[in-house]
RNA sequence: GUUUCGGUAGCUCAGUUGGAUAGAGCAACGGCCUUCUAAGCCGUCGGUCGGGGGUUCGAAUCCCUCCCGGAACGCCA
């Protein structure tokens, strides 16, 4: 029973009484619990309608409310006028065989139903590392995937590979160049190459394959291939070792193959969004809040970066998603509203890309910030962090900040196997439930997960931890509405507060079977629940530590 | 100079479609293990919400202005 939803539909009922249903109802959960376990703050809006008192018109709203009484203890009027409705925690006991029924549906909700967003996050190019900043992407990306999926919608993960451009050219000259570095022959890497370690290696390996082949014989599209290749591989592997997987690689030289350039810059033309000037081909983005055209066709023909960039837009577009969710670093902002311009004009709708943006991550160590990776010189790359501290605390740490916070990464609290990271606390908490499980098993405890009706749950201990999983569906809401996967963490937090105090304060295995029978009920459903949330946000629940 | 993100407790951060005495975690301080994982629990302390104006019954939240820090401002990608 969603009490939340009752309370709405009462006070619905009521305004359509009063005919006055143009106010927004709003029922929330008070941050200080003794303002009760859920508020409406609905007879302050009122004030200004009626021209009454707040404070007399929720007295009178409470007297009108057809509430099943059963549900709650009490329902009181407070200071400047608010409804406090205080819930009779027996009421959430039901949680417990729903959860235990059916454990990974708990929490699924139907309100992405007919959506289809397309995610495109990461999007590294295959030219080295994915560094830190891709991996905040990654785990937001991610996170936010599972969360809408567990909501109800139909996600797509793509991750668009920038295999077409100039950086393409620079990466093949410079494995070239490390190529001959490895045949002993003096050779520079050119001005915008790459200088990561991951190119040497590329390049020995080369050597090993095929020797000295292209010491004569010119080896650009051998090493195009075999670089983009391979760095796109090690790119997957990453992901894949932080919990990040994607549905479409789809590669820019695709856009080529598939004519969708001509074809996009052909309706850009049609349409009349187009002009020469300079020997350049102008794009009207201005005319669409940018704050200028842009070039798309150079004056030497070639095209400008943002020229597949639409015509990949143009792709996804065509796909028929309801919307298109980048996720991008911060210092692309100014990017942003020309492609909103050009999606605009091909689609004729303002709405359709949403862009996340991430502010940077300050990585720490030893109280120092840490700037360059030990291996490739370079920034952190993903693999450093994974290798330093591991998949978990990194998905939890990013996933508790919002995006558009300057972060700091702390590996030093990421290591710590104490309450002051709050990964291990949460992680502790299930892997507590899973080792009481093993001991029952091993006692000859009589389990019985399904049990319906309840005798012996009582106490404040009890009731928090119930009110706390009756949140969890609310929690995806607010996550998945408003985009904000650290919602889940806090939310993992909280019921993971709950199970420590809970277990420091009670001896689960005691000698009362019936007592032992429904705590264990109660404790399956608080780990499936940890379980599920943990893994929206990528992380591991540990049934052992 | 323009754009953009941030400035909330000692630290890291929530809260920002205006609402209750501004929240959490950690740190600090004081308690709790002959019992299922003390990797834990219980309690206390802690804030002129960057500054100054304004709107409002009510502002961390909206408006104006200033200060501090990050980032972006290419016929680069």
């Amino acid at each position: 029973m969603d009490i939340k939803l009752l309370i709405m539909n009462a006070l619905q009922d009521l305004l359509k009484e009063k005919q006055v249903e143009a106010i927004e109802i709003e029922v929330e959960v008070p941050n200080d619990s003794s303002n009760g376990d859920f508020s409406t703050n609905i007879a302050m809006k009122l004030a200004r309608v009626l021209r009454k008192a707040p404070f007399v018109i929720a007295e009178e709203l409470v007297h009108e409310l057809a509430l099943d009484e059963n549900v709650f203890t009490s329902i009181e009027v407070a200071k400047p006028g608010f409804i406090n409705f205080y819930v009779n925690k027996e009421v959430y006991l039901g949680l417990i065989p729903k959860i235990n029924a059916n454990p990974s549906d708990y929490g699924s909700l139907t309100i992405g139903e007919g959506e289809h967003y397309n995610i495109e996050f990461v999007s590294a190019n295959p030219t080295g590392s994915l560094h830190i900043g891709h991996a905040r992407g990654a785990a937001a990306g991610d996170s936010l995937a599972r969360i809408l999926t567990k909501a109800g919608f139909n996600v797509t993960k793509e991750f668009y590979v920038n295999d077409g451009g100039n950086q393409i050219d620079n990466l093949a000259k410079s494995i070239h160049a490390r190529y001959l570095q490895a045949l002993g022959q003096e050779c520079d890497i050119p001005e915008d190459g790459y200088h990561g370690e991951e190119i040497k290696r590329l390049a020995q390996k080369i050597v090993s394959e095929v020797g000295s082949r292209f010491l004569d014989e010119d080896g650009h599209h051998y090493f195009k291939n075999y670089g983009v290749n391979a760095l796109l591989q090690t790119l997957e592997d990453d992901l894949k070792a932080f919990n990040v997987s994607f549905d479409i690689w789809y590669k820019e030289s695709s856009l080529y193959q598939e004519n969708k350039i001509t074809e996009t810059i052909q309706i850009l033309k049609d349409k009349g969004f187009t002009y020469e000037s300079e020997g350049a081909l102008w794009l009207k983005t201005s005319a669409f809040g940018d704050e200028k055209d842009r070039v798309i066709i150079k004056s030497d023909g070639s095209y400008t970066y943002v020229l597949p960039d639409i015509a990949y837009h143009h792709v996804k577009l065509s796909r028929g998603y309801t919307k298109l969710i980048n996720i991008l670093g911060g210092d692309h902002h100014g990017y942003v509203p020309r492609l909103k311009a050009a999606i605009e004009m091909i689609s004729g709708q303002q709405n359709l890309l949403d862009v996340d943006l991430l502010q940077m991550v300050k990585v720490l160590k030893d109280g120092q910030e840490v700037k360059m990776s030990k291996r490739s010189g370079k920034s952190i790359t993903l693999s450093d962090l994974i290798e330093e501290v591991g998949s978990d605390p990194i998905r939890y740490f990013f996933a508790m900040r919002s995006l558009n916070t300057h972060m700091d990464l702390d590996l030093d609290l990421a290591l710590k196997e104490s309450n002051e990271n709050p990964v291990f606390y949460a992680q502790y908490a299930h892997a507590r439930i899973a080792s009481l499980f093993r001991q029952a098993t091993v006692k000859g405890y009589d389990l019985d997960l399904s049990i319906k009706t309840f005798s012996t749950l009582k106490g404040d201990k009890v009731a928090l931890l119930l009110t706390v999983l009756n949140e969890y569906p609310h929690a995806i809401e607010e996550a998945a509405l408003k985009r904000i996967p650290h919602k889940i963490t806090h939310y993992i937090h909280r019921l993971s507060q709950a199970l420590h105090s809970y277990y420091a304060d009670e001896i689960i295995l005691s000698d009362d079977a019936l007592k032992v029978r429904e705590r264990l009920a109660l404790l399956h459903a608080v780990k499936a629940v940890l379980k599920d949330a943990l893994t929206l946000v990528g992380v591991e629940a540990k049934e052992k530590m």
